[in-house]
DNA sequence: GGAGCGATGACACGCCGTGTCGTCACCGAG
DNA sequence: CTCGGTGACGACACGGCGTGTCATCGCTCC
């Protein structure tokens, strides 16, 4: 509990959810941020390196993933590690949250700015799992396709799975995409 | 042959890519690459959305994609055309010229802002290939994934073919990386 | 109770990107 | 040949982004 009011992160955070929904990304300045939390530009760019930030912080997928490839025992294939991880991925993050994703989903694709902010994201998650798989013993160049395929899965199912006319199970959606992807690459 | 020098965009991009390699992409001014080029600053805002446009314009990938789509005989199969789509890619823009890709490929790498305009680039690919997909009849999940995958390789070949010891040709990298990829996703 | 710490405020500043208007060679119509 | 349209560029102003720097002051530890 220090001089100021607590949790100054979070409340930007609200803050900038708030206006970037109600009037949308590009027309909301940093100071209306600030000055809906209570704060000063500055103390903005303390807490996020920059303006896209503060919408895709607190991401915990990266983590969730780390956490996943240093726990799961080590005679786990890779693959069923990676099914399982975005099936986790989907309980922890997206079921029963459908419309708040789609809404948040919305934002981002109305946005170039963010487009781009969230496809380096992908790229951040790739550079999470690859070496998790190395270190598990995969070799590079299996690694670094499985990390990209996995999140390219994770990129497609979410679309599918927001797409569905009533929701299922997410880890379902992209377990379809692994197989469906799997016999779509099998030699004819 | 206007009133002033002509090819204004040319020496844009030209002293762009000079200073870039010269000081790096973030200390490099818009004012002083138009001050190289005998322009003012307005102008190059004129030319480039923005300063990262400058280091991207002129990528030929997706016009060649869009037109390979089109022009293939309708009986080609999907997954053949585009592992020959990629080794087309290979042959016009990297297989003789490593050293210029590779040099090009370290000044993204070194500027985050490049890395995530670079993942951009990537995603407006997938966007080209998918709808191309779906007009020879793949049906949209199956394309979602082919045009995703497809750059995938793209980009992981690239890695692969600018590490090798020697250079070889890189539709033939895309090729194992295409053939690699099917393997490991097989069931064991 | 004094020193250090850490989060924030306050202020200045450079650069990015845009809106707007003026200028002037080129081009086509008459 | 002239005259208005067009299109590229210059000139200027401006809001917003992101950073450097120093001051402030409650908290913690000794």
């Amino acid at each position: 509990m220090g001089r100021w009011t607590p949790d100054a992160r979070g409340r930007l955070q609200q803050a900038a959810l708030e206006l970037f929904t109600e009037q949308g990304f590009a027309a909301t300045t940093v100071p209306q941020i600030t000055g809906r939390a209570g704060l000063t530009t500055r103390t903005f760019f303390r807490h996020f390196a920059d303006k896209r930030e503060v919408f895709f912080e607190g991401d915990a997928v990266p983590q969730l993933a780390r956490r996943l490839l240093q726990q799961a025992p080590a005679d786990v294939e890779p693959l069923t590690l990676l099914r399982h991880g975005l099936r986790q991925v989907g309980t922890e993050r997206f079921d029963g949250q459908r419309e708040q994703v789609r809404r948040r989903r919305q934002v981002i694709l109305a946005e170039p700015a963010l487009r781009e902010r969230d496809a380096q994201k992908r790229d951040e998650l790739v550079d999470v799992i690859r070496p998790g798989l190395i270190a598990r013993g995969v070799d590079p160049l299996a690694a670094a396709l499985l990390a990209q395929v996995t999140v390219v899965v994770l990129h497609v199912a979410l679309e599918q799975w927001l797409a569905q006319p009533v929701e299922q199970a997410f880890g379902d959606v992209s377990d379809g995409c692994f197989e469906r992807l799997s016999s779509t690459l099998a030699p004819a």
